[in-house]
DNA sequence: TATTAATAGTTTGTATACAAAGGATATTTT
DNA sequence: AAAATATCCTTTGTATACAAACTATTAATA
């Protein structure tokens, strides 16, 4: 006799888990046609937010691991998304900053990530939506 | 004049991630001295579900992709945590046992998730608890 | 100021993710 | 039954994740 495949899902570790992959899946189905990851999507939201970031604040602000960014922005030099200052203040910093085709791409790739985030909450009533994200705030920060 | 940080979480997307990201790093550490990966305790997780379930089974109840489950069950094997049998009547099959080690840490294991739950959850009361999972069970399947 | 500690970033190694292609076996169709 | 499909699993290649160790540079302290 098989058990009932809700079962295993009460696991909230493993329930988040698979609502991100979702939501990271349908994404980057969207970022395909701009040969973009969403990884180096959020980069340049980062990048836009505050232009000549350095790495570390970029760091800081996606909360993302260093070793893990270093090989992402190294990725994206090379393919022409941004290029990377040395600070003369401060030799150890790099500040980063988009390339003028990147700039081009602004609006169109921000409007791209809010209908992904429409899309992702059809079926959520607005107070559901406020509730969802506070949650998710909660786990985050809380 | 620098933006205000809250201002690029309102990305639903993004919450999502990190809010993934900090669980999984939580149970992580959890599972480290078990010399688990939680992956691995999920696959476990599956095994104890069904006894002898194929990898394809696995792959489908634990929405995991072929290619990476592939990779995951052969470090277990070398781990020692399962064993994989040839279906005699599907030579295509491979069926999937936990080892005798692996079967006496199984109330310790499913305790230390019931725990890892329960941890991540401090902090929601059992309506806000509920409603998150339903939002969550939505996302994936809704 | 010589030493120590802290910070920014890179590199290395291991473990997911997942697309795409391939090999073996089973099923379906003609 | 031969051919076309479909399924199970593996392999390859690229991109995260992240711990740990390392280099370079700056700041703090004795």
């Amino acid at each position: 006799m098989k058990k009932k495949l809700s079962e295993l899902p009460d696991c909230t570790v493993f329930l988040l888990g698979k609502a991100y992959q979702k939501a990271h899946s349908d994404f980057k189905k969207q970022l395909k046609p701009f040969g973009l990851t969403n990884m180096q999507h959020l980069v340049l939201e980062g990048l836009w937010y505050e232009n000549g970031i350095t790495a570390a604040e970029l760091g800081k602000l996606l909360i993302l691991d260093k070793a893990t960014l270093s090989g992402v922005l190294d990725r994206m030099v090379e393919g022409g998304w941004l290029s990377k200052k040395q600070d003369p203040e401060d030799k150890r910093v790099s500040r980063l900053f988009p390339s003028d085709k990147t700039n081009e791409m602004k609006s169109e790739l921000i409007e791209l990530r809010k209908m992904a985030n429409k899309n992702l909450l059809t079926g959520f009533n607005p107070e559901e939506q406020i509730l969802l994200k506070r949650f998710l705030r909660d786990l985050i920060w809380g």
